[in-house]
RNA sequence: GGCGGCAUAGCCAAGUGGUAAGGCCAAGGUCUGCAAAACCUUUAUCCACCGGUUCGAAUCCGGUUGCCGCCUCCA
């Protein structure tokens, strides 16, 4: 079985075909570090990082590039408002995005470049385009010619002449064309820039990225990967750059992530009703916006509330509840049961079903529920009377093992604290003796330390609420 | 004006021709000293609406309504 991607460029699903046997490569649009991440910023982040796991599940050499710009209109602003100047602001907020993102079970990419790292490709990139008759440059800026580029256009299916020219897309003096965006704009006063054969200044938003791609990947790399909103003039215009200037093709999978609404509204920074990664993990298992974003389609738009969080609360706890049993019983577990073959039988094949998801355009919410069938087998065969330690540990391993491809982790039990054990003794001392009075103090006292108690036939277990 | 998406149970959400996955919530039952956890049962004769194609459609085609996104910095 070969894995499928929705491919933007051709509006179908594909079949996957790398560019080399057995290897990947992939590059992911990253933030502007401006600000702590939303959201929004979250969904491409957990969403690409669990593409590029599977890939790596699936035994691909993938190598994964997520850029950072670290200068730009937004970040220049931050600077003049806070008084700061722009590098310490992009440093602070690239921190901030670590942080985040690694709460959320991300993986660092094999590079995160930055804008100001890579300065001279890209100042090279801009100057092989007007080399090349694609750019030119006017009073210190540098645009590129759009109209120049024959196949402008094809990712988004935008005629160029049905673009709307005007009240929207500036037309400036400096432009030849108002559909010409800028490579390279000139520094103003006090502004942060670097030299150029074009005067001082600092790149456009789009070059960067075709720049760095080139550098870390290569010319014609396998899957280009953002938001949704960046197809369009984004990466529209990284296709111009590249493809213009190698003549090959960019990229060959185009994926685009859904966006996230509050209220059915559009999260932006203009209306206000943002939500940051930071403040959610504050109040949430951020483990829980994860499971959150894996449960709808990635290309599917994601209403968020509060609600919806605790909701997949309590959908991760019953998954994580079933491990826990099983855990519990490995331990009491006899080599009594003869139907052994036929229960491995069943997780293999749920396994199977597992990857058969995850292969047709990484379907997680699918694959989430054969999580749930899997959870719904293991509680089912840890009522039989005798069990077997080696089905156990297959659930066990099972579970550990789809988890951690999705990123996210089976909560190992805290280790018994000997106070709790010892007070758990004296519980069941009083159960025995039928001091029912006494059972139930201790019980909610342990209640009280958020310690949850639970009777089974095989000993009391407890565990952290 | 151009391009695109969405509309499935109280809520969330899969499903792109073969007769509605899964989760949350809720109700009843089993187990338990009581709980907890778990298990069993129940919960959409129907997939926004109207027509059409087909032996057969939530799924394809046409139309209608509603919502949303991109075309401007944006994940």
């Amino acid at each position: 079985m070969a894995i499928k991607i929705y491919n933007t460029l051709t509006r179908k699903k594909e079949e996957f075909k790398p560019l080399e046997e057995g290897k990947v490569k992939m590059y992911v649009c990253g933030p502007t570090v401006y600000n702590y991440i939303h959201i929004g910023n979250a969904r491409p982040a957990i969403v690409f990082d669990t593409v590029r796991r599977y890939f790596e599940y699936r035994g691909y050499d993938i190598k994964y590039v997520s850029n950072f710009t670290d200068v730009d209109d937004k970040l220049i602003r931050a600077a003049k408002e806070l008084g700061e100047d722009v590098p310490t602001i992009s440093d602070r907020f690239i921190n901030a995005y670590f942080e985040d993102v690694t709460e959320l079970g991300c993986k660092r990419a094999d590079a995160h470049p930055r804008v100001m790292e890579n300065m001279d490709i890209i100042i090279e990139f801009i100057e092989a385009l007007i080399e090349k008759g694609y750019a030119y440059e006017a009073e210190g800026d540098v645009y590129y010619r759009t109209r120049e580029f024959d196949t402008y256009g094809k990712l988004s299916q935008q005629s160029i002449d049905e673009l709307r020219v005007g009240a929207r897309i500036e037309v400036g003096e400096k432009k030849q064309d108002a559909l010409d965006f800028a490579l390279w704009k000139a520094a103003k006063e006090g502004e942060i820039s670097w030299d150029s054969p074009w005067g001082s200044g600092r790149p456009g938003w789009h070059i960067e990225c075709s720049a760095m791609v080139r550098k870390y990947l290569g010319e014609t790399i396998d899957i280009h990967a953002g938001g949704q909103d960046l197809a369009f003039p984004h990466h529209e215009n990284e296709i111009a750059q590249s493809e213009a200037l190698t003549g090959k093709p960019f990229a060959n999978y185009w994926m685009h992530n859904g966006y996230i609404n509050i209220d059915n509204e559009k999260m932006s920074k203009s209306l206000g009703n943002f939500v940051l990664v930071h403040d959610i993990i504050q109040k949430h298992d951020p483990e829980v916006l994860r499971f959150f974003m894996l449960s709808v389609h990635y290309r599917h738009p994601i209403n968020y509330s509060e609600e919806l969080l605790s909701n997949m609360q309590a959908s991760l706890d019953r998954l994580r509840t079933s491990y826990q049993n099983l855990e519990h019983r490995l331990g009491s577990s006899d080599c009594l049961t003869d139907d052994n073959q036929e229960w491995l039988g069943k997780i293999s094949s749920l396994h199977d079903q597992f990857i058969a998801e995850m292969d047709d355009d990484f379907n997680t919410a699918n694959a989430i529920s054969v999580l749930f069938e899997l959870s719904r087998q293991a509680n089912y065969y840890l009522m039989e009377k005798n069990t077997h330690k080696e089905v156990i540990q297959a659930f066990l391993d099972q579970f550990q093992d789809l988890f951690q491809m999705l990123g996210l982790t089976v909560e190992e039990e805290a280790l018994l604290d000997e106070e709790i054990e010892k007070l758990i003794q004296e519980r069941n001392q009083a159960r025995k003796d039928r001091n029912f009075q006494r059972s139930d103090e201790i019980r909610d006292r342990l209640k009280d330390m958020n310690i949850i108690l639970e009777d089974t036939p095989q000993g009391t277990r407890w565990k952290r609420g």
